[in-house]
DNA sequence: CAGCGTATTGCAATCGATTGCAATATAGCC
DNA sequence: GGCTATATTGCAATCGATTGCAATACGCTG
């Protein structure tokens, strides 16, 4: 029996269907003992036939919290467009599931409301009981903020091992140097780097690569060293550009992420740079379509699964009064065509 | 000058540093003219030393406005993994962005949430405003039903004409019949379609697909339509089993979307069936990545820009007492490689 | 039968901001 | 000087739910 939906139940109308005071609607609602069981029982059948629900503004105002977390996502000043990587996808998926397994909502900040000052925005305006910052971008002072001013959150980035606030991310440093050594098995000798050194994670895929150089008893030319934005344009440009230069001499590259890869490849195989036999190439991040490009990526798989539920466990353990530590994720090489050379 | 963020500032200790009474410093606050200048002024001053911020969800309650948007992303029940089609990013990302400009918050559902019953726990629990569904997914009754409570909502999908609420999306049919009339025009004589016809969206694009046959005098054949998945493995998969049946005759493939277009022609490349000399491709979205795969990618461009602006003002125009129609965004085909033979 | 513990229920305050209406003050006018 | 129009400001109710504490009723024990 669908109940004609009139202009918008109250816990009062409710309460007085049931024949009883709100407090006790109220607590027979949210099924407390102290009510006599049939009295719940009434209550809440009365308030299903009439399609009831709580008026969570009234609840979240009553009881001061707003089982609301925000998610923001940093990226470039430059690059004003909206997110594109389809990385961000993967995460922002599991970490909406994971809130919602959890019974809090998520309200998801767009490139343009990362104008603003987000912790008065989210969080003194009680809008969130807590911030997930997705990417730390350039060095970025409002994430300091943040922590200076108390605001439960956490970031989704690269621990550097200095900051003041949790940081959750993969190894970037460790996966960039199993990316490289990778590389250097497959007899690559003058291997290239495609990314933004500017952005911390990037910075240490930068030294993870120095490092698996460096082990091998090579030692890092800056001018490899290509800073790139997070697009299949960008690496393709870029790797467009370093044919003039460099790239006759190149026989490996290590993109920052598996869209720049890909544009890079597309840039290699445009000028029939047979890949992986001239000039092997790897990427990071695992997205879906890194398997089924052709030749298809090696990457390194970041395991945003874990990361997301961690990400959201942190957090509310940091919300519910307790401490949100960083930590770092392992990561996984896959090996895929672009980089295997048939021996 | 950055004061210890107090335990936290209420519009009551706004008006008692100010000396007035809390209806002046609400009405200063938002520079209503009916308040001297000079309190106004003052008022403004003390709320921005103390980095007050007026609290939304007080505010929400006693407006009765969320000035939030809840965006649900439907899709299939059967892959009950999180959202991965680069697409949804995209108009995601425009429709985050627009609804900031609007002065709006987006509440973002994810797959598990849509298990509940979304008119409810958005609306009825005055969560927000407004909902934008994104995929009608197999004609789902939800959706009917929500038009039937009388929720402001419009859906990105495909308008069928029958509808009862507002639909928001691509010409389908259109880009679908651009798309084979290319691929006709191009050679192509024996033409498969991937895509799961059960989804609106794709059963308009079959439509499509069969009007162009027919404008050819073409009769389109039923097993030629393969049901697939929106990934670039069930592309993969569905093309890796035609090509033990019907593919060896087969000369071109529209698929559903770019996603799925990839992973066929990863599984074409590997049996080394030359695209687009032996077999053309085209696909549907224009996603990042299509422009960079090789062979580049034929697509249908979706209008993701206008499409995403539309929805938030018809939904908004809905929500402030006006109507939303239903509209039919034009497409664009892309010749790309895939599809592009040389004469 | 008095007294007290337990089970239920209701009263009323509270969360923080907004707003209709009343109150006060000031100015202008004849 | 008396009176009205206008400019400012404040009082108090309101939005809807939650919750500490008081109130009531009932049963049981000695």
């Amino acid at each position: 029996m669908t109940i004609k939906p009139a202009k918008s139940m109250t816990l009062s109308d409710i309460a007085r269907l049931a024949g009883v005071s709100e407090s006790t609607a109220s607590r027979a609602l949210r099924d407390n003992p102290v009510i006599n069981a049939q009295t719940r029982q009434k209550v809440q059948q009365i308030a299903a036939d009439h399609q009831f629900k709580v008026n969570a503004t009234a609840r979240s105002l009553r009881t001061q919290k707003s089982h609301t977390i925000a998610v923001i996502i940093l990226f470039d000043a430059k690059t004003q467009q909206a997110i594109t990587d389809p990385f961000l996808l993967d995460i922002l998926g599991v970490i909406a599931d994971e809130l919602t397994r959890q019974g809090y909502d998520m309200l998801l900040s767009s490139s343009k409301t990362t104008d603003k000052d987000w912790r008065s925005y989210y969080f003194d305006s009680k809008r969130a009981d807590g911030l997930i910052v997705i990417g730390q971008g350039e060095h970025d002072e409002r994430v300091e903020q943040l922590s200076a001013a108390g605001v439960p959150f956490v970031v989704w980035g690269a621990a550097t091992g200095t900051e003041r606030f949790p940081v959750i991310g993969s190894d970037n440093r460790q996966g960039a140097q199993l990316a490289v050594t990778h590389l250097l098995a497959q007899g690559c000798k003058r291997i290239a780097f495609l990314g933004d050194i500017r952005h911390t994670e990037i910075e240490m895929r930068y030294l993870g690569y120095q490092d698996a150089l460096q082990a091998a008893g090579i030692k890092p030319e800056p001018k490899l060293q290509l800073n790139t934005d997070f697009t299949a344009q960008a690496g393709y440009l870029q790797t467009q550009q370093a044919l003039f230069t460099e790239l006759a001499t190149l026989d490996g590259i290590f993109a920052a992420s598996d869209a720049i890869a890909m544009g890079a490849m597309k840039a290699l195989l445009e000028h029939n740079i047979k890949v992986p036999q001239q000039l092997a190439l790897v990427g990071f991040d695992d997205i879906a379509m890194s398997a089924y490009c052709t030749p298809s990526l090696t990457t390194v798989k970041q395991d945003t699964h874990a990361g997301g539920k961690l990400l959201v466990a942190q957090l509310l353990s940091r919300i519910n009064g307790g401490k949100a530590a960083s930590q770092l994720l392992p990561v996984k090489l896959i090996e895929r065509q672009s980089s295997l050379r048939k021996h």
